[in-house]
DNA sequence: AGCATATATCAAGAATTATTGATATATCAA
DNA sequence: TTGATATATCAATAATTCTTGATATATGCT
């Protein structure tokens, strides 16, 4: 009855997503990779604090990076967030538990 | 650019669910609706602690109530979790901004 | 009316998370 | 090599959120 591994990783990336500046970021990542300074110019905010809820949204495998020289891009995970949409799917359908038979 | 009305729903949606006694609550109503004390039981946690995430959740619109002599029944607000969830698929595909033309 | 039960709310403190400014690291360019 | 730029990290503080125990309110029962 208690909440499972699965649920462990959702709520990771609910948490992650549930800030404004980072539901921000994740907005401009929806439209293609960025690095952090494309970030800081878009949101005005310092660059510590953008690097700081860059490692929030990493952590929680909401979004990934690469380097490429001095600069570090970041990019959505779409996996996560399918994994994250099919999981409120379920949550919606009360399919959540081991036991469920939802299909 | 910035983030919409919309947003701040889902946002709210997204910080209720993103903790775990919330998510456990919220698991527990996905299988039909409850009285606090019904929730106190299979928890086993305080009640005022349970009312306190009850409200998180309600203020968020994701769980209704409904009065019932002494007892309250909260249930899971299926329309929040089904907007949320198409929240999430845009975000995923690229829909959030005014602009695009997903779909 | 008086008592018991179900739930909500509140105030104080505890815990967690975010911000700020400073510094560290790595890369490129001259 | 020297200097500049991009990003990460850290320590201190600030802000937010959660927990606890106490009290309030409302309902139903006798």
């Amino acid at each position: 009855m208690s909440t499972g591994v699965a649920n462990k990783k959702a709520i990771d990336s609910l948490k992650a997503l549930a800030e404004p500046i980072r539901l921000e970021i994740i907005e401009s990542l929806s439209s293609g990779e960025k690095c952090v300074c494309d970030l800081m110019q878009e949101t005005g905010l310092a660059q510590s604090r953008i690097s700081f809820h860059l490692k929030v949204l990493k952590d929680a495998g909401v979004i990934t990076d690469r380097q490429s020289g001095r600069w570090v891009y970041y990019q959505l995970d779409i996996r996560t967030l399918k994994s994250l949409q099919n999981w409120i799917k379920k949550l919606r359908k009360g399919c959540l538990s081991e036991a469920s038979s939802c299909e």
